[in-house]
DNA sequence: CGATGTCTTGACGCTTCTCAACGATCGTGG
DNA sequence: CCACGATCGTTGAGAAGCGTCAAGACATCG
């Protein structure tokens, strides 16, 4: 929680410097970079890149909440939630380090979900203000914003057809390798070989209603991986034994010849 | 297919005048608007606004196609497929009048999905490159078009909710009533109130790819409905009996005191 | 050390899928 | 004009997958 020392405002300048050191993955980053450009406006607002920590289970905004802020995340996990009209909150989508939050609120200005840390987290913000007014003097950067924003579409989309006609095994498995890949962008030293390890920030139940299954199921799922030797799992803590396994099960083709009733007859 | 006459560049200026005319529910309204602050690109080009028929079954774009331009649908209807690795085609979502097309193109500016005309339709197209030089010079159009974009987000998110947890009766009820919903923006005459008339320009087995049934589950689920004097169904010509009744079907509310055994003993 | 939250495992029943046949509708051509 | 085929929609029976309920194992925290 304290990798980076907070500076609020005053030396804005020493500021950037010291967050664009520790932004590697950070989908912001070249915002940040073009900050000097309009380092006039900045320094009056004293916003741009404040960093922001966010504790286990606090919200960074809710259903009904203005849309002030771009937010990237920069550390930790978040969960975004839409409330049902039964009560119930729909799962719409998990962030890891890197992405994009509260792109909800682009359609009509107030946010739709609300966004929860599953773990200790932090988030950079930019100005919605900023950013329209960055896009006005460069235009490569609007461009950029839509890519961004592009980018927000795919990840529902890609959502939508993890949940359409798959059966329960094949949604845990792809859930697996998409987590696989979003952290493999981040850090780079657990990559795609065998024994990759995962560290899942959530709950079951938090999968369960993500993948639109019983928690069980879930459960069940991982087991039955791991009783194959694909994974293995330890809680929250899954190591990848068999990548092409666990492959071949998101693409649902059973692989052949390993009929698995070898366990004692 | 002639209700407006086609005018390619030429007489551009007569052409806006009578796209204006008939774009009451366009999405693209105020660009089209904004023509003549760009005429003079838009003349050299002489893309902006042009109309393009599409014959049913005809493909508007297909995966892998650079994302040239942006679409309006302005009569008929598409739907938009995404290849799945293994040769199945998940359908991501319908198309009515006045709703963008081609959203999907945005995050690295090729298509991944293909829009396919369900009936015959035709479309409006904005040059991709004339909308980044319209918003350089109109920042409140460059909101404007965050709000669209996030629109299709938003687009994406209802389809996730409709997807997780739900039974199949209320899939296909909150379908109709989300297909209800659109076509109203378009049509005013058939509103909410009893009788609405619905006709919907996909198949059975659309349908059910789209809300990840079994195209014999959603048929199963209409007639149902039917037989409880909620709908009344004529192959794809709804009419809606009983708004009351299918809100509540879509809430997973049963109407108590209902018993529908009453049907002999 | 007990309490609580989380995860696993088991048994049972229901929803939905699959397979299959039938019926309706529409367009085509004789 | 009617017969024909093709496409589309409906209906039925059986099976399988998954949800629900329930109990137990495990870890964490106060």
């Amino acid at each position: 929680m304290a990798d980076v020392p907070d500076n609020p405002a005053g030396d804005l300048r020493a500021d950037f410097s010291l967050l664009r050191r520790s932004c590697g993955p950070c989908t912001l980053k070249e915002f940040c970079d073009r900050a000097d450009v309009v380092y006039e406006q900045v320094r009056r607002r004293g916003l741009f890149g404040r960093r922001q920590p966010l504790a286990r289970g606090e919200r960074l905004f809710r259903p009904g909440d203005r849309q002030s802020m771009l937010y990237v995340l920069r550390g930790g996990a978040l969960k975004t939630l839409a409330p049902g009209a039964d009560g119930e909150e729909n799962l719409l989508g998990f962030h890891v380090p890197g992405e994009l939050v509260g792109l909800d609120a682009l359609a009509n200005g107030n946010h739709l979900c609300e966004a929860v840390a599953l773990v200790d987290s932090h988030v950079c913000g930019i100005p919605y203000s900023e950013l329209t007014s960055l896009t006005a003097d460069h235009p490569e950067i609007g461009r950029r914003l839509f890519q961004l924003f592009g980018r927000g579409t795919l990840d529902s989309q890609d959502h939508v057809q993890l949940l359409i006609r798959r059966q329960a095994d094949e949604r845990v498995a792809l859930f697996l390798l998409s987590m696989l890949h979003r952290y493999r962008k981040d850090i780079a030293e657990t990559g795609g070989q065998p024994g990759a390890q995962l560290a899942l920030p959530m709950s079951r139940e938090d999968m369960a209603r993500y993948l639109g299954l019983a928690l069980e199921t879930v459960s069940r799922g991982l087991t039955r991986m791991q009783e194959r030797g694909i994974i293995e799992v330890s809680g929250r803590q899954i190591r990848i034994l068999d990548h092409a396994a666990l492959e071949a099960l998101a693409r649902h083709d059973e692989p052949p010849g390993c009929d698995d009733q070898a366990r004692h007859g």
